[in-house]
DNA sequence: CGTCTCATTGAGCCAGCTCAAATTAGGTGG
DNA sequence: CCACCTAATTTGAGCTGGCTCAATGAGACG
């Protein structure tokens, strides 16, 4: 758990160009909003409209709801990511805490109309969802033509990337999301994501620690299962 | 076919603000590059980098590239529209023009170098990035969640809303894409799309005009099979 | 060390895929 | 304007990967 000025002073030079005035800088910290969210929590994205989300610590999923508790995992954060939610319309999202996080909500209208006179927020906004939405695209092409097997293979190297640990060749993970999530970020269910894991590990791909551990032995064999674009002309 | 002129004209009027001194816009002038597509002629992404793309006329489809020929639909976008197309990585990225099309494409790294004193340029960038992006997730949740049936009616609903002439309760489409450009953009094959469509026109959902022209002819209908969120808590 | 939730494993089913054939829209040339 | 040609689309039949339902196993935490 993190104070405020704790959390927008990592936002803040994370953030805000170093040139910034006090005033301006000002401006930004009264529109900024502290969530504390334990374990599991959720926070609705709705009457407020599209907000502007800086996770300050911890491990965060973004999540759409469609009919029948049909959830879709839209995407991941990790302390330090900035991200946009939409406000609700055929969908509604919220936000849920992985680990015990403190992020950071902004009203977009107001964040944008403050950030209007200075470019380099803009400059590093736009980075951001150009970040979100190549994540995005790449989410895509794995549900739209690809197998459990090479999800489970993207996946795991897209996290390995991320929140992964090298050493000698040998990647280590503590996957802070459930089965139940990585099978609803890859449009799959617990089972077949469980099925998978095990196969993997029987190929020697994998190995596993307990239920949130896992260490690509060979990340390269994982590539080779991702159904990534080869020599192609 | 347009030249030069007329589609950076048609660009600048839309995207570069009207205070813009004539040297900047000369700047943009010089790094736009036009590219004119007949039909079904497709424009490589490569080693230029990331692109940012411009369709002054037409109709173009953003393709992303795996292994095998599998070819997913990333986006689809008409004249007028902004958009980003990614540096291969693990995929390559082509546009394809579904109709002769003109297109103007910048290196995104010299577009942003022009635009970072320019916060309406970003602004405008950031805000075309974001739909993008929503529009992104969209399809995530429709391919990760979503059955044949219900992928349908929220491509048509999606097409209406960009594309579609309204007229007395209905909605008429003429479709630039094929059933292969629908299937590759649904995760599905064509098959299936072409027996869901079949289906829709038997129960007096929509009716077909040929090959491109399709009438909605209650699109509350149609909603209501495409799996939107109805009243959830 | 019990308990509870999460994960794994097993068995059978079905939506959408594959392969194959028939039909038709829409151009083309006479 | 019409007959023809070709590729796109539609339709049919059977198969299968991942889903559903059900039961068992194993971490985590008091």
């Amino acid at each position: 758990m993190i104070t405020f000025a704790q959390a927008f002073e990592l936002f803040a030079c994370q953030v805000l160009p170093a040139s910034l005035t006090d005033a301006a800088h000002l401006r930004f910290r009264s529109l900024a909003i502290l969530r504390q969210l334990v374990h599991d929590a959720s926070l609705e994205i709705g009457e407020d409209g599209q907000q502007i989300v800086y996770v300050a610590r911890g491990a965060t999923k973004l999540v759409a709801h469609a009919s029948q508790s049909r959830d879709q995992i839209v995407a991941f954060h990790f302390a330090g990511d900035v991200f946009t939610v939409p406000e609700p319309d055929n969908y509604s999202y919220s936000v849920s805490a992985l680990r015990d996080s403190d992020i950071l909500t902004f009203a977009s209208t107001d964040f944008l109309a403050l950030a209007a006179g200075e470019a380099g927020v803009l400059q590093y906004l736009l980075e951001n969802t150009t970040l979100s939405l190549r994540r995005c695209r790449e989410k895509t092409i794995a549900l739209g033509r690809k197998n459990a097997r090479e999800r489970l293979a993207v996946f795991l190297l897209a996290m390995a990337e991320r929140i992964g640990v090298e050493q000698d060749g040998r990647v280590g993970l503590d996957l802070p999301m459930s089965r139940r999530d990585i099978a609803e970020s890859l449009g799959l269910t617990i089972e077949t994501v469980s099925r998978q894991l095990t196969k993997l590990r029987d190929e020697r791909v994998i190995e596993t620690l307990g239920r949130s551990g896992i260490v690509l032995l060979k990340p390269s064999l994982l590539r080779g299962r991702a159904g990534f674009m080869r020599e192609a002309a």
